[in-house]
DNA sequence: TTTGTTGCAAAACGTTTGCAGCCTC
DNA sequence: GAGGCTGCAAACGTTTTGCAACAAA
């Protein structure tokens, strides 16, 4: 899926401006490098990526990271006890995981019914933007040992 | 909810009996501590919880978690940076969280719709036991901000 | 000019691991 | 008796923090 990069730059500078926050250029150096990666990454891979465009630290990935969330920008995952996952949220349609409690395998899966049912709930007082499913179980080869 | 414990009992020893892991005290004072417990709680907390009754040490509570965890008795959930957290899983009926992406705050919810179309979710090569579904979003009170 | 943000390194935190002794099986 | 399990403490890896320098507003 192609996205509209400005669409999202317009989003976090918005984001940034009301919550009176600064436009720095490692922001947005991180939310364009977000936004070309398909799939998870964590923290580190982020970092890593970024180190032969534009140099930025560990701790404002981190930062920056929390910022996008707050902006919606992104998920956060956080599957296991390794490190969170993260990816972006636009362009990313599949939110539902099958995850084996056994040896920890993560796949994603769609399915409008459930999409659909989600979606539609509402809150009284919770304006909600995102949603992540996970159903636990044991897969194939596991289930074999 | 009123839980036969000795049905748990029995669960657990079971898997231990299938999985030719021993049947030891510990275990099964951190399994029963576990289903007085109400709601969420942390590893370090069971831990605390557990130091009046019986002494275990930090290891085997963690230990005893993964173990519970892969016969189905105890659910974990990774909120945010902080500690995970478990919570029993017989009698535990409500998997669904709103969860709010500035100040985190969780809140559990019920929805039949949603739980029939997740319930009725059949994979090929994955056996499910139990889901838990997020839903994100912002809270009233961190929308006035 | 003010003060939020950065990079760096150190610290903090939850969780895992190594090992000697113990206790199920 | 053998080997899995325990407690303890040290180690680990991710994330956070403190601080001086920097730069957006």
């Amino acid at each position: 899926m192609k996205e509209e990069s400005s669409t999202i730059i317009n989003i976090f500078t918005e984001y940034l401006v009301r919550h009176k926050h600064r436009k720095t250029p490692e922001r947005f150096a991180i939310l364009e490098k977000i936004y070309t990666l398909e799939g998870h990454f964590d923290a580190e891979k982020l970092y890593e990526s970024m180190q032969n465009e534009y140099r930025v630290s560990l701790a404002t990935v981190y930062n920056t990271l929390d910022l996008l969330l707050e902006a919606g920008l992104v998920i956060k995952h956080q599957f296991d006890g390794l490190s969170a996952q993260y990816e972006k949220s636009i362009g990313a349609n599949i939110h539902n995981h099958s995850v084996c409690i056994v040896c920890g395998k993560v796949k994603e899966f769609t399915d409008k019914k459930i999409k659909k049912a989600i979606q539609s709930k509402e809150f009284a007082n919770f304006q909600s933007t995102h949603y992540s499913l996970y159903i636990y179980g044991v897969c194939k080869k596991c289930s074999k040992k």
